[in-house]
RNA sequence: GCCCGGAUGGUGGAAUGGUAGACACAGCGGACUUAAAAUCCGCUGGGGCCUAAGGCUCCGUGUCGGUUCAAGUCCGACUCCGGGCACCA
């Protein structure tokens, strides 16, 4: 960029930073701080690629609301750190074929010294955290433990999601649309032993408190639609000709009068027993077809319904009556009972599966007491119909009133279902924390004692997974061999390393206590800074790591470990940058290279354009013409202070006393409500209002520096300190107002006939109605507009308008 | 299909139910310059009318309706775009 302003970002930034850095100016005490601020973004994942343009803008806009805390007089801890272990390092490790060992310490340096201490934020280095320390993962073992001991942690066999390129299992939320989250491949199903964290046990607790913490709505939003709470009940059905029963899940108690078949998953453990002679051969056919189907099959939303019928007959409990069970795969083994009642006259699968195999079809609800024909299925709310002593009431009313009388009959019972799933950590890969976990024969599965801790992750020269469902620790003899805790016998240790997720799940707890090697998180410190005052970070994490953080957080304070049970005060997802109007990706080379624009433009520049560009917690287009705006503003900033020598007097001009005062109110509540691109937009303003009245005094600038500190920290140090001051603009104080000179003295006041502008006129600020008045109907233009009409109405808008009705 | 967002000038975007388009980019004009760049200043939603500068007037926030003295903003239906979930009984 042009030095013809001598506003020179590389030189001005990089004497900053190292004075900075000396002066240990953002490394918090975390012992004495008085008012402590605990400001948390969500930490990076380390990929060779290097720091993604969307990482910065988080990073970014954290730090801003740091920055402005601070200088509110808060002792802001700012930590940051690498989430480094994880499938994707290890899946990249063994593309490029050189150890994860090497690759991340290495990927790690590049991301800390060569980009992420250009940014000019806050970090606290000295409080860092990688995952892949054993001092961390220690602890990620230790935790897993705790889990353990509260019954939390479990193993079970069963059909898991699995990615046959990245070889491994998947968690139900690291599936998308069939396919592997992190390679795109499609996904299978494998029958195996995995651990499991019992998340579903607080699937109430979690949906509960997301009416008190202060979060954005559109992720609790997704977190209410993850859990998924659904309100019905369990009715059981007798099998004829049987004494076992089948108990349903339904929400539609209301419907039970128009169930005119049972259906079952293929898994479900009846399926077998329920199949009669004739039948058996098409059931046991249909079972091995869904079991080698993929997900991706299994959800393709245009294939018709497949189904056979097994045979067998439940009977209504509302009408008596026998009706088929057939066995489809459009009913999930994991939801409910893994069984449903069909009531095809008022559920769109069940209409469908009907349809097709011409099963009866009763209607048993109305929109208005008539039965019509039905070319679907009618799913709204109604009238009961062909329901017996039923009929006439609302459906939404008879749903209770079937519910009880059913449950008189020890037929139903209410019941509340949730959609989410206990979380799978088991993975089969290496680079993660081993599971702390030793078989023994006599003693079972027994956690490894804490003073035993970490388990090392071994060094192994060949760690590709191998497609054997065994994690590549399974071939290491000396890491697998070893001895009972308990009994002191020969025993084994799991091979299994844990989810990413797990790892970055505790790792804001660890950060203020980096200092203790002997415990994850000390009490006096945790009690001190947690919980998370403020946390930025992407609504991509709402379903994965924000709902496992939570989880785990209220894990430990049920173990009495923590105080708290909610992890975060304040969450707030910023919106996502796309570049020119279209999505950010390699295949379309429009990556934006934040390297490349702090060396052209600077980091106080594109700070302020990655602010300014567009609503922070909306997202915004980059746009390279964009950044220049920024700039040019910042130039000005550098230009005004530097050749203007401002003067010690007090501001008496009004006009500029409510520049200044209203910039820096509306500064204020914007930076507090993250509306940073008015912010800016308000600093611009007051800038432009100094050129244009010439302002030479001193106050006003310093004002304007403060206020654009947040945003352009190096620029703000250099030309506070050559305006005289020797301290760092970051203790100077966050500039005050004075509400009186927030507002003008004198406005422009409007003048509606019929809701229509017709006048503007100078007037005194907060005149009443009766000072008013005469004003406005000396005015030609009300005159002319209300001569030979009837005035009906006279509203006044205080300081703003006043909207006359005439006739 | 369901759940969340969103749609405003040539462009990015402002606007507690109260003057739509703040701020910026691009464009145009002026000053400075031999010239250009840079800089500073001004104009800049669309149409029409009158005029000397300037003024007057109508239309305008995806579409169609509604509420209100007043709607970009609230309500109802719809279209399109982005994101998430997906046979969850």
């Amino acid at each position: 960029m042009s030095a013809a302003s001598g506003y020179d970002h590389i030189t001005i930034e990089a004497k900053w930073r190292k004075r900075w850095e000396e002066q240990k100016l953002h490394n918090t005490d975390v012992h004495k701080a008085e008012r402590p601020f605990y400001n948390l973004m969500m930490f990076p994942y380390p990929s060779a690629e290097g720091l993604h343009v969307g990482n910065v803008f988080a990073f970014l806009g954290s730090d801003i609301y740091a920055r402005f805390t601070r200088m509110q007089g808060y002792d802001v801890f700012e930590p940051m750190g690498f989430d480094a272990f994880g499938m994707h390092s290890e899946n990249y490790a063994l593309k490029i074929g050189t150890n994860p060992r090497e690759l991340t310490p290495r990927s790690i340096r590049h991301f800390r010294e060569k980009q992420m201490k250009m940014l000019g934020a806050m970090f606290d280095w000295s409080h860092e955290v990688q995952t892949t320390d054993p001092a961390y993962y220690k602890w990620t073992q230790w935790i897993f433990i705790q889990l353990f001991k509260q019954g939390l942690a479990y193993k079970k066999k069963s059909p898991v999601n699995w990615c046959p390129s990245c070889k491994t299992v998947l968690a139900d939320e690291q599936v998308m649309g069939g396919a592997c989250e992190r390679c795109r491949t499609e996904v299978g199903k494998r029958d195996l032993e995995q651990w499991y964290f019992r998340i579903t046990k607080y699937a109430q607790r979690l949906l509960d408190n997301l009416d008190w913490i202060d979060w954005s709505e559109t992720t609790k939003m997704a977190q209410r639609n993850w859990i998924g709470r659904s309100d019905g009940a369990d009715l059981v059905f007798e099998l004829q000709g049987r004494d076992e029963t089948l108990t349903v899940f339904t929400t539609r108690p209301d419907t039970i009068f128009g169930a005119t078949y049972m259906v079952l998953a293929p898994e479900h453990p009846l399926v077998g027993s329920l199949a009669t002679d004739g039948y058996r051969d098409q059931v046991k056919a249909y079972v091995a077809k869904a079991s080698r189907e993929s997900e991706i099959e299994r959800q393709d939303e245009t294939r018709e319904k497949t189904g056979v019928f097994t045979g067998s007959h439940g009977i209504n409990p509302a009408t008596g009556n026998p009706i088929p069970i057939w066995i489809s795969d459009y009913v999930l083994m994991g939801y409910g009972t893994g069984a449903i009642m069909a009531v095809p006259a008022h559920d769109q699968r069940d209409f469908e599966f009907a349809r097709k195999f011409e099963l009866a079809i009763v209607q048993v609800i109305s929109p208005d007491g008539r039965e019509v024909p039905l070319e679907q299925a009618y799913v709204d709310p109604g009238v009961i119909i062909n329901s017996g002593e039923f009929n006439g009431i609302p459906s939404e009313e008879s749903k209770s009133k079937m519910t009880e009388w059913l449950a008189g009959e020890g037929k139903a019972e209410p019941k509340v279902n949730y959609r989410l799933r206990d979380w799978c950590i088991s993975r089969q890969r290496y680079w993660g924390p081993p599971i702390p976990i030793i078989y023994c024969d006599k003693c079972g599965a027994i956690a490894v004692p804490d003073e035993d801790l970490p388990v090392m992750l071994p060094e192994l020269a060949d760690y590709r997974p191998d497609g054997t469902g065994l994690s590549p620790l399974a071939r290491s003899e000396e890491f697998i061999n070893t001895a009972c805790p308990a009994c002191g016998g020969p025993a084994k240790r799991e091979t299994d390393v844990n989810d990413n997720f797990l790892d970055s799940a505790w790792y804001f707890l660890r950060y203020p206590s980096t200092e203790f090697p002997d415990r994850a998180f000390d009490t006096n410190i945790t009690k001190k800074w947690l919980p998370v005052d403020m946390y930025i970070g992407g609504n991509e994490h709402a379903c994965l790591h924000l709902m496992y953080t939570r989880f785990i957080t209220m894990a430990l304070h049920d173990a009495g470990l923590i105080e708290f049970e909610e992890p975060f005060k304040t969450f707030r997802a910023h919106g996502m940058i796309i570049k020119d109007g279209d999505k950010m990706s390699k295949s379309r080379g429009n990556i934006v290279n934040p390297d490349e624009y702090i060396e052209n433009f600077g980091a106080d520049c594109l700070r302020s354009y990655l602010m300014f560009m567009g609503p922070y917690l909306e997202g915004g287009d980059f746009r390279d013409e964009g950044i220049k705006g920024v700039r040019h503003f910042l130039e000005r900033v550098w230009r005004r202070i530097t050749e203007v020598r401002p003067t010690g007097e007090e501001i008496a001009d009004p006009e500029t006393l409510y520049a200044m005062h209203f910039a820096t109110k509306a500064v204020t509540e914007d930076i507090r409500r993250l509306s940073y691109n008015t912010a800016l937009a308000r600093l611009m303003e007051m800038m432009n209002h100094a050129y244009k009245a010439d302002i030479k005094t001193r106050i006003y600038y310093e004002t304007l520096l403060r206020l654009l500190a947040p945003f352009a920290p190096h620029l703000a140090e250099e030309l506070w300190e050559r305006m005289g001051h020797g301290e760092t603009i970051l203790v100077s104080g966050w500039p005050a107002y004075d509400e009186i000179h927030t507002r003008k003295s004198e406005i422009e006041f409007v003048v509606q006939i019929n809701g229509k502008v017709r006048s503007r006129i100078r007037v005194p600020a907060d005149l009443s109605q009766e000072e008013l008045e005469p004003i406005v109907f000396a005015d030609e233009k009300v005159k002319e507009y209300t001569s030979g009409k009837t005035i009906v109405k006279k509203i006044l808008v205080r300081n703003k308008l006043m909207n006359i009705v005439v006739r």
